[in-house]
This record gives C-alpha cells, structure tokens and sequence, in this order.
DNA sequence: AGGCTTTGACCATGT
DNA sequence: GACATGGTCAAAGCC
C-alpha cells in the first residue's frame, strides 16, 4: 500500500535503530537460526544442504508432495495438495457455526494449540507458490512463534513453533489439549519425537516445534538435542478438504480460519 | 479505544 | 560481489 514506513524510516532513522529495532532483529536471528539446524536434518536425509531443501522444496511440492524426510527417517511426508494442520483450528471455527456468512476468516486467536496468536507478517516463499505467515504468541513474556505455510488454495501444509509456552492455554480451547497430546501419544516409536517431546514438557524455554507431515494422527517432531528450539511441524494432509472449496478461507488467517 | 490483520519495505543470511 | 529467499518491523485500516 502506501510505503509511509520507508518514510519514516528514512526520516526518522536512517540506520533504523531508533528503538533498537536492529537490536531486536539481531537477536530474532538466534532463534530461526537454532531451527535452521533442526530443519537441517529432515532435509538432511537427502545429504543436502539444509536450506537448499527449502528452494528445491517448491518443486517437489509442486508434485504435491514435498519430501520432507524426516530425520528419523519415519515420516516423510508429504504435504499433499489438501494437506492442513490447523484442523483444529478450522474445527474451532466450524463449531460456531458462522458458516455461510463470513468466511471463516475472522480472527480466532486461538489456534491449534489453545493459545492465542498474533499474525505479525506474512510472506509469498518457495517461488510465491506458498504463503507464509508468521504469528507470535501474544501473551505477555512468551515470545513463542509460528509459521504456517500453506498454498494460494488456503491449505496448509506446514506449521511450526518455535519456542514453547510457559503459560496457560487459552480457556476457550478444548480442542488443543487433545491435539498437542495426539502428538505425542501417537508417535511413541519416534526417537526423536521421543527426546522432542520430553524436552518440550519438561523445558520451558524456547523450543520451536516443528509439525512435520503426516497423516491427521501422525506428527513428527523434530528436535535438535543441543538446541533449545525444537522444531514441530504438523501437517494433516487430506482432510480438510472436506470443507467446501469454495468457503475456503484465505490463507491469510490460517488460525483464524 | 484497543487489538489484530494486512501489506510493503528493509535487513540478514545463504547460495 | 550479486542475487534470491526468508524473517521481522512498522503504518494504516478494520473489526
């Protein structure tokens, strides 16, 4: 739209560190940098470089499944071209019942995983085929953050946290609770969901969990051991699509959706 | 009035 | 060194 911030900036500060905002930036590269290295590996099953997975990953998504090998070599999976991780998030939306007016794109604020977010960017990524949209968690000390990629079609087909809550759910979220111990539960053969799971229960800090694909009841979570950040990323491929194509909502809101 | 979403731009990192 | 991609911020607008 307009660019008054490149006005501003220019104005108010032309090395943009009036409020410590370089700062700011500065630090927020720790922390995707920590999942660069859990990415890593899942890409690494191919024995390329970590983020070439990502370039090359539009292509293979453009087959409708990206090969996200996992580290463990278990879940590779896929994002099919209906895949969607916030099916509790649309499950939430449904319920109401608003359907038919408004697209389920109000904002829900609460997503999967019963807290509430705040979408504070968004990104066209792997050759604008995917959207991505970047979401913090809004209570007050958690700087928890999410990803969520999905299509132009409003499907999503990657989520992952970064950082671990230490602070209660929201109170109107029933649904996380049983999404986030399907998780776990559902995956005792993983080694690795095994030590991602533990940490992420026991440690409070920052651990990005990774959702990987799966099927509706499978997710994969990936951790680095050394970092603190764990990545989880889960992705219910086929489904969702259930809803109407047409009611889609815009990927713009995945949690709201 | 407050909070959230949207969008553009800037910066950082990787290739 | 340049290009491309990715991540975050900030302003405006909307609910």
């Amino acid at each position: 739209m307009v660019s008054p911030r490149k006005d501003a900036v220019d104005e108010v500060a032309p090395d943009k560190s009036p409020h410590g905002q370089s700062t700011d930036r500065g630090s927020h590269r720790s922390e995707p940098n920590n999942v660069s290295e859990i990415r890593a590996p899942q890409s690494d099953q191919d024995g390329s470089t970590p983020l070439n997975v990502r370039k090359k990953d539009s292509m293979e998504s453009n087959t409708s499944q990206s090969l996200r090998s996992d580290p463990q070599g278990s879940a590779s999976s896929i994002k099919s071209e209906k895949a969607s991780e916030t099916t509790t998030d649309i499950i939430l939306a449904s319920p109401s019942g608003p359907e038919g007016s408004t697209p389920t794109i109000m904002r829900e604020k609460v997503s999967e995983d019963g807290y509430n977010w705040r979408k504070y960017g968004q990104k066209l990524v792997r050759a604008n085929e995917f959207i991505r949209s970047y979401y913090k968690c809004t209570y007050p000390n958690c700087r928890v953050k999410k990803q969520l990629d999905c299509t132009h079609s409003g499907h999503i087909t990657d989520t992952i946290y970064f950082g671990q809550h230490d602070h209660p759910k929201a109170p109107n979220l029933p649904l996380a609770v049983g999404f986030v111990v399907s998780i776990v539960e559902e995956r005792p053969d993983d080694s690795s969901s095994s030590v991602a799971k533990d940490k992420s229960s026991d440690t409070h800090e920052q651990t990005p969990h990774k959702t990987e694909p799966m099927t509706d009841s499978q997710l994969s979570i990936v951790a680095s051991d050394d970092v603190k950040p764990l990545s989880q990323s889960n992705k219910i491929r086929d489904e969702i699509n259930d809803d109407s194509p047409g009611s889609k909502r815009r990927c713009v809101s995945p949690l709201a959706i």
